[in-house]
DNA sequence: TTAATTTTTGAAAGCGCTTTCAAATGATAA
DNA sequence: TTATCATTTGAAAGCGCTTTCAAAAATTAA
């Protein structure tokens, strides 16, 4: 069971190092240790000294479960993205785990693909694992995976978009507003043709809300968006070139397109300029998040500017105050920029 | 404590439902409930059954800490990251992640800047979480981090580079002979000025390994790197801008720039246009990684395709190997390919 | 100085699971 | 049928911590 002083000196690394042998060296209780640990102020001052002092020379390591057992929280939390290998959610992430880190967190991660089932399996593994609070994108999601959170009582917050109707807390953006503004800029340059070109919209409701947005403008305009200017494809750049060729193939072509996200965008912009339809002169093409590339690209991209750390950092503020007792305010919306550089501009005279 | 038949359906949601509830409801003790979680095939098949439908209906979930404190393993996994918000990392912690996901680990993440004192505070707090493995990204660290993981004596792996005289086991490439390979390659096109954009060499030693390459090239050609065709930032397309303009704007500038990473590479090939340096036509350029632009931009870049998402994949199969307690053998060396594509040439006539 | 409070401490009872160990059951051989 | 062995099962003892509760020590008031 441990060591005591003086074999400490003898067999270094004969088992693990538990808070008793602390207690033993430090010639207190385990309790008088687990209050140093916990609530210092509560514990005599050289009590802690010598407390500390036996941590050090023990190079004694708490045991996160039984702690975690014993206080009913493992100070981990749970992230959920739909990918995590792109900069978009990537610098979400970074801040997230950056923030959670600070606060002496630990973040566990996990990717969707998309895919409802899989995130309700991320979930229940997190909960299982003994997360005390979860982050997930979005609000669409199986209803199963609400119900399985709500069971265990855990506070969550959803990001990268706006609550709307529903009841859940979170941390994001106006998807809507922001499509709407872009695209109403793009009417302003005299088009009157506008495309989408959208990531799939199933089960992402950040996409659905930007196409709602576009349609919102269309409105504005007492016009609508034509079916065929409307593609949806995955992200992704050979994506967002197949989707150019196929829009610019229809009979009466857009002169300016939406993109869902950047990648998209630049695909277009590349096949675009392997047709030799000129951006902006013959085509204008607009995009979500400016991300570095887009104003080095050549042409430099228009974009609506998302605040992806922002989100990150602002949710695990969130959830941090909420798991401290403190009920925070719901978090207002973020903001998003209108990043208006040479992509766009007014359409063909023809 | 807990639920018994009757009172489930009265109170469904009083309190945690715990194994032992499990255990009442199935008529069946808690040391039979536990084998049925954990080794099924133990247990005789109606008692199962019967088990299976008890925690069907009840929802139970399992304690992971409870578990962990019980078994001694926690099935969770770190994994820390110099950075995560970039599609290189990125990739590499996707495919660990699901690779892990499938074996029914979660994983831990944390990013490290590329600072070993951070990297060391992630590692304390995840060996405190309890991880049963660990993945670190390179073999250069604080000595008192592998000290830590020895202590708590769980397997872990170094990825991004071999194992060289080092103990450590690694899944990884090359980096010094892809980039020997890449820079003979600038030789062979008859280049005799090869400058090189290096990200920060301190603490990074994937960088030094890429330098050392360029140098070992140099030496087969009796020749050395002059040390003002050498430049050090840290990873970014602006990073990259600047540096070309410091490289070229020397007394005899390179005709061609090895750059330690794509963004650089990107930055240097946009600051070119910008001052009319035609790529490759004066200046020659290439990069690693090959992520999803090398083959969109333009002029596309040559470069050296590094196995980001089998790294992450097979530094998940390894650890699981160990885990489970075969002994796997020591990884073989991952390949890289050099891409050969639109912004390398011959030098430049004069 | 002593009584009344407040602060600091330790003993002990869990937290929810796994796992040993021995008992009970079932299968097989004689 | 009975003896022998393999398979299933349950009781109980922890795993390493936190936290209540009551006792002890330190402080303040009287």
């Amino acid at each position: 069971m441990g060591i005591d002083l003086e074999s400490a000196s003898k067999s270094p690394s004969l088992g693990r190092v538990t808070l008793e042998d602390v207690a033993h060296l430090a010639k207190v209780s385990p309790a008088t240790v687990s209050r140093c640990l916990n609530r210092p102020d509560s514990v005599n001052l050289d009590k802690r000294a010598r407390v500390n002092q036996a941590i050090q020379t023990l190079g004694y390591v708490p045991h996160g479960a039984a702690r975690a057992l014993a206080s009913k929280q493992s100070r981990m939390v749970g992230a959920v993205f739909p990918a995590i290998d792109n900069t978009l959610f990537g610098a979400s992430l970074d801040a997230f785990q950056r923030t959670m880190a600070d606060a002496d967190y630990t973040v566990i991660v996990a990717s969707s693909d998309y895919d409802p089932l899989r995130e309700k399996q991320h979930v229940r593994r997190m909960l299982q694992s003994g997360i005390d609070a979860l982050m997930l994108v979005g609000l669409v999601r199986d209803e199963e995976t609400y119900e399985l959170i709500g069971a265990h009582g855990i506070p969550y917050v959803t990001v990268w978009r706006l609550a709307g109707q529903q009841v859940h807390p979170a941390v994001g953006f106006d998807n809507r507003a922001a499509a709407q503004h872009l695209t109403d800029y793009l009417f302003s340059l005299g088009h009157e043709r506008i495309g989408v070109l959208s990531g799939i919209l199933e089960y992402n409701d950040r996409a659905q809300d930007r196409l709602a947005g576009v349609r919102d403008s269309y409105a504005k305009q007492g016009r609508t968006l034509a079916d065929n200017h409307l593609i949806e494809r995955p992200f992704g750049v050979e994506q967002g070139r197949e989707m150019l060729r196929l829009i610019m193939s229809q009979e009466t072509p857009p002169t300016a397109v939406v993109c869902g996200a950047e990648p998209l965008a630049y695909g277009a912009i590349f096949e675009a300029a392997a047709h030799n339809i000129s951006v902006p002169g013959d085509l204008s093409v607009a995009a979500f998040d400016d991300t570095w590339l887009a104003g080095q690209i050549s042409p430099k991209l228009t974009t609506v500017r998302t605040p992806n750390m922002e989100i990150g950092e602002e949710a695990a503020k969130y959830l941090i105050a909420t798991l401290s007792g403190v009920q925070p305010p719901l978090p207002r919306p973020l903001e998003t920029d209108l990043i208006i550089r040479e992509s766009t501009g007014r359409p063909p005279a023809g």
